[in-house]
DNA sequence: CGAATCCCGTACGCTTCCGTACTGAAATAA
DNA sequence: TTATTTCAGTACGGAAGCGTACGGGATTCG
C-alpha cells in the first residue's frame, strides 16, 4: 500500500479523499467531504453482517464500497422480500435523511465487502449543516425510492426468470467483477420464491450460455443475453439515478 | 354554507384554514400554513383526472381532501402496477420535496373527490423558506415511501384475496364513507392482475358477508373480517404514518 | 480422515392465477 | 324507447410456481 500524498495535509484519522470508492462520497464537494471525513470510518462488510434492524434505530450510515446490501421489508407474519439493494453508488440509512432515527426495514450485506460508516448523530449533523449535502443525500434516497417503486411492478408482473434477471443485472452494476458469489437460497430469498425455482432458472441461463454456474458463485458471461430477458423490468431506476446523480453509476 | 368567524382577518384570497381538511395542511404550524395558503387553490378532482404524467414536470402539489389518487409506476413495455395511494393525509408530487422536478410514476384519482393545490414553483420556494414545512412533508415523503415497500412485499407474497383486501382497507381509510366506487376492472389495473380474478374474490369477499357489491360500487360491511384476510399485509405502513405524523390519519 | 453440514439437482401433485372469450344485465346515449 | 356501451358473471384449458421431499456431491468441521 502505497502513502498518497494528497494525504498529507490532512490529519492522521481522516481518510485520504482520492482512493474513496463510494460514489456518493466522491461525487460531494470538497467542503461537504471535509464535514464528513473526520468521522468516517473504514469498516470491512462480511457477508450477512447485519447493517439495520427493522424498528431499531440507526447506528451509522454505510458508504459501501465493495458488496452489495439488501433491503428487505418483513411483516408481522414473518413475510419478507427485498425491497432494494445497495451497493457503492449509494448509502443506508436513509430514513435518517427524512429526519427519523428508526429503520424501516432489515438490512444486510448480501455480498460481503468493504466501506466507511459514519455515526448517526455526526451524519445528522453534517446534513443538517449544509444544505449541498443535504441535498445530495436527498437525491440518493429518491433514486433509492425509484428503485423500491420498480421492484413493486417487478414483483407484481414479471415472472421468476425476468425478475432473477433483473436482480442479477442490479448485483452486476454494483461489483468489480462478473462472479456473483451466492448460493441459490438466498436469491429465493430475495425474490420471495422456492429455492428450487431459482435452481431450475439458473439452469435455463446456463443451457442458454447467459452464465456460468458453480456451488455457492455464479458468473454473469453474456449480460446483454441477460438484459434481453430481464426486458423492460431492468433499466428505469438506473437511467434516473444517472440523471439525478450525474453520469457516474 | 356559513361564513366562518375565523377568515375574517385574512383577505379573500386566503382559504379559511378550519375546514381543511387534508390532514398535512391541517397539522402544520399557522406560519407554514401562513407560507402555503396564498397560493392553494380550491380544486375539484374528478375520477380519472390525471395529476401526474410520467418523466414530465409537476405543475401542482395536491392535497387531496376527498377522494384517492392512485400512484402508478409504468415500464417501458407498458406493464403498470399501483405503488401507492394518498388520500386526505397526504400529498402528491413528493419528487418536488427531493429536489426534482419531475414525476416518475404516473398519478391520477383513482377515487374522484376535491382538495387545493398549488403550484410547483411555490411550494418548492416554500419548502426552502421553512425548514418545519420541509420537516413535515419530508415525514409523508418517507411515510409514503414505507407504504410503497410494503407494496412490494405484497406484491411479491401475497395471494390475490388478500392484495385485494389490503387495497379495500387503505381506500377504506381515505374515504368517509364505507362505499368504495369502483369497477373491477379499475382494481385489477391497481393490482396487476386478470379483471375476472378480481370478480370472483369479491364474490368470496360477498358470499362471507364481508362486502355488498353493486354494479360499479362496493361496500364494505365487515371491516374486521377484510383485516382478517388482508392479515399482516395491511398495517405497518399505516402505524409508521401514526408514528411519524402524530396520531391522526 | 471420517462425520456432519451445506448446497444443488430433480421430481410430483397441487394451487393460484392467467389468457381468452362469451353472455346477459345495467347504465347511458340517441 | 331503442341502441349502444359498459360492467359483471362464468367457463375452460393451460402456465407458472408452490410445498415438499429425497438423494448425491461438495465443503467444512472435528
Amino acid at each position: 500500500m502505497t502513502i498518497e500524498a494528497g494525504a498529507t495535509f490532512m490529519n492522521d484519522a481522516t481518510p485520504a479523499r482520492d482512493d474513496v470508492r463510494n460514489r456518493l462520497l466522491a461525487k460531494m464537494s470538497v467542503q461537504d467531504w471535509a464535514l464528513l471525513a473526520p468521522h468516517l470510518e473504514d469498516i470491512t462488510l462480511k457477508e450477512r453482517q447485519v447493517v439495520e434492524v427493522p424498528n431499531k434505530p440507526i447506528t451509522h450510515v454505510y458508504f459501501v464500497e465493495t458488496g452489495v446490501v439488501s433491503v428487505v421489508a418483513v411483516n408481522a407474519e414473518d413475510h419478507r422480500i427485498e425491497v432494494g439493494v445497495i451497493g457503492k453508488e449509494g448509502m443506508t440509512g436513509t430514513p435518517l435523511v427524512f429526519g427519523d432515527d428508526r429503520a424501516q426495514h432489515s438490512a444486510y450485506m448480501q455480498i460481503g465487502g468493504s466501506g466507511k460508516r459514519i455515526a448517526a448523530p455526526a451524519f445528522v449533523a453534517a446534513i443538517g449543516q449544509s444544505p449541498s449535502l443535504r441535498a445530495l443525500v436527498l437525491k440518493s434516497a429518491q433514486a433509492f425510492m425509484i428503485q423500491t417503486a420498480h421492484t413493486a411492478l417487478a414483483n407484481g408482473r414479471a415472472k421468476l426468470e425476468e425478475r432473477l434477471a433483473r436482480w442479477l443485472l442490479m448485483a452486476h452494476d454494483r461489483l468489480d467483477s462478473d462472479a456473483v458469489p451466492l448460493t441459490h437460497e438466498f436469491l429465493a430469498v430475495m425474490l420471495g420464491v422456492r429455492r428450487a425455482g431459482v435452481t431450475v432458472a439458473l439452469h435455463s441461463f446456463e443451457r442458454r450460455g447467459l452464465i456460468a454456474a458453480r456451488r455457492g458463485q455464479l458468473t454473469l458471461i453474456n449480460r446483454t443475453g441477460i438484459e434481453e430477458v430481464a426486458g423492460s423490468f431492468y433499466g428505469i431506476p438506473e437511467t434516473e439515478r444517472k440523471r439525478l446523480m450525474g453520469e457516474t453509476l
